[in-house]
RNA sequence: GGCGGCGUGGCCGAGUGGUUUAGGCAGGGGCCUGCAAAGCCCCGUACGGCGGUUCGAUUCCGCCCGCCGCCUCCA
């Protein structure tokens, strides 16, 4: 059974669920007012890390994660382009899930967008304003902290401890600092929807309330996002669930952040890089793996230096898959259907230890690491049999983990086709020097060129 | 100031109270190869600093230094 860390306990806890075999899961989206970072991308792929294992294992999964189409950051640029708030989340959302898709992350089995369920959202705001948890001031209806139950249980923090960390801003009527926005009274010019408290748009904690729990139900099993959101904004979301006499999330799952030069990233800082600019210089797989080698939890760099030493290491994936003529579709099996197809149950077992043990995807990898040496020593020795075996598990291995391993040779063009047969003939006829002038200008082409005992096999060199 | 976390060999990044090593990348040597590529074998003896506990600590405890995150919008 699957081990993580809840961040609510601050240990690790068997995933126990709502229902048996079905694992239902809330992961926030993010807020389309520009191209996705870095950051966004490794979290995409830490829930669709999680989301997979869970399914390679046999269970059902609901992966919801929301959008916000709504929100100040999307006023501001609509505003500042002239064009509607719409627009702006639709062209942002777009590029989102290209860049998703490019990552080989499977899409959520439902996106909830926030201004879909504005009504629902004013709802519950009133509801919380006549059980006397939120009240209204000048620019919207706040929900009072002070009375929640366990209020700072993710931030692991006092209630004492984190109001003396709070900042107030001046001309606010809220009773307390750590008190937060359920509904926004409109500003001119802002898009508005209506409310008892007069026309203005939902606060972000209470968008995500709304949605998890109208589309999961009480206690659905997990609620998970990167740790800067775990205060305030899960920590809100709970507190508004409390309130609402309603069973919020069993366990809570945060991943850890993308720094570059040891700097969390982010556009104030400036150091921003674009997960669009990072998928044209490097496939998503190598984005994949880099983020694989480490814990979950733990911050990663992403440089050009680490980025190009997770292509190395997918290089030597693919090179297997290359020399085994491994099939595509083996990536595709789940635990089940491994066993089945005669994978060796001792590197599955190892496998699901590791990963049941909160997603130690860094000694996963190791692990098909070391099988990669094993089958291509088998090979080297004329095993062929036990060397194919265990090849095989590596492709469905990394497969779970959602490395799709590029072995078979790409199409090639009649330019290409022609050079691989003018330098076959070259070497059948002892012409070294003809032959590795033609092997020179494939790999200026962008080749890796390989002599197997089938002739001159090309592969893409991917950088 | 409060809370959480981190500091491992050239780089990334796991892990562990002591016996034989994570893994990858880069580098060196060798094998294979017409030469390469791919692959295999061998090589680095690392755990921020100072104390403490212990027969023994990189691993436990304390302090210090440095770094990061959160306490404000943020994956």
């Amino acid at each position: 059974m699957l081990h993580l860390h809840d961040t609510a306990t601050g240990r690790r806890e068997p995933l126990e669920l709502r229902e048996p075999g079905t694992v239902t899961m809330y992961v926030c989206g993010l807020t389309v007012y520009d191209v996705p970072h870095v950051g966004h991308g490794r979290a995409a792929l830490a829930f669709d890390v999680l989301r997979r294992y869970l399914e390679f294992t046999g269970l059902r999964v609901d992966h919801v994660s929301n959008v916000t189409d709504i929100d100040d950051k999307i006023i501001d640029r609509a505003a500042a382009e002239g064009r509607s708030e719409q627009e702006v989340a639709t062209e942002y959302e777009e590029v989102w899930w290209q860049a998703v898709d490019a990552l080989g992350v499977r899409r959520p089995t439902e996106v909830p967008h926030a201004t879909g369920y504005v009504g629902k959202m004013v709802a519950l705001v009133s509801e919380l304003v006549e059980r006397g948890a939120a009240y209204e001031t000048d620019d919207g209806v706040y929900l009072s902290v002070d009375g929640v139950d366990g209020y700072g249980l993710l931030a692991h923090q006092s209630l004492d401890s984190l109001r003396a960390g709070a900042r107030v801003e001046v001309g606010e009527q809220k009773r307390s600092p750590l008190d937060f926005a359920l509904w926004k009274k409109a500003k001119p010019g802002e898009p508005t929807w209506p409310s008892p408290w007069g026309p203005g748009r939902p606060g972000w904690h209470t968008e995500c309330v709304v949605m998890s729990l109208e589309l999961l139900g009480d206690g659905f099993d997990l609620h998970g996002g990167g740790i800067d959101l775990a205060f305030p904004h899960h920590e809100n979301e709970r507190a508004q669930a409390l309130c609402w006499g309603r069973d919020f999330a069993r366990h809570w799952m945060h991943h850890g952040m993308v720094t570059v030069e040891a700097e969390k990233m982010s556009k104030s800082l400036g150091n921003f890089t674009t997960l669009t600019e990072l998928l044209e210089r490097t496939e998503g797989r190598a984005y994949r793996l880099l983020v694989l080698r480490a814990h979950y939890r733990s911050p990663i760099e992403v440089t050009p230096a680490t980025l190009a030493d997770a292509v190395e290491g997918l290089a030597r994936l693919d090179a297997l898959a290359r020399r085994f003529d491994l099939d595509p579709s083996l990536s595709e099996l789940d635990l089940a259907q491994a066993r089945e197809a005669g994978v060796d149950g001792g590197a599955l077992d190892a496998f699901v230890e590791r990963m049941d043990d909160d997603l130690d995807t860094p000694e996963a990898v190791a692990g098909i690491f070391e099988l990669v040496r094993g089958a291509n020593s088998a090979a080297d020795a004329g095993r062929t049999e036990e060397a194919r075996g265990t090849a095989v598990s590596v492709a469905v291995l990394a497969g779970a983990l959602g490395l799709r391993l590029v072995g078979g040779g790409p199409e090639l063009d009649e330019h290409t086709a022609v050079m691989v047969r003018q330098r076959d003939e070259a070497r059948a006829e002892r012409d070294w020097a003809r032959a590795d002038r033609i092997r020179e200008q494939l790999e200026a082409e962008g080749w890796g060129v390989e002599d197997t005992p089938g002739g001159t096999k090309l592969h893409r060199r991917s950088g």
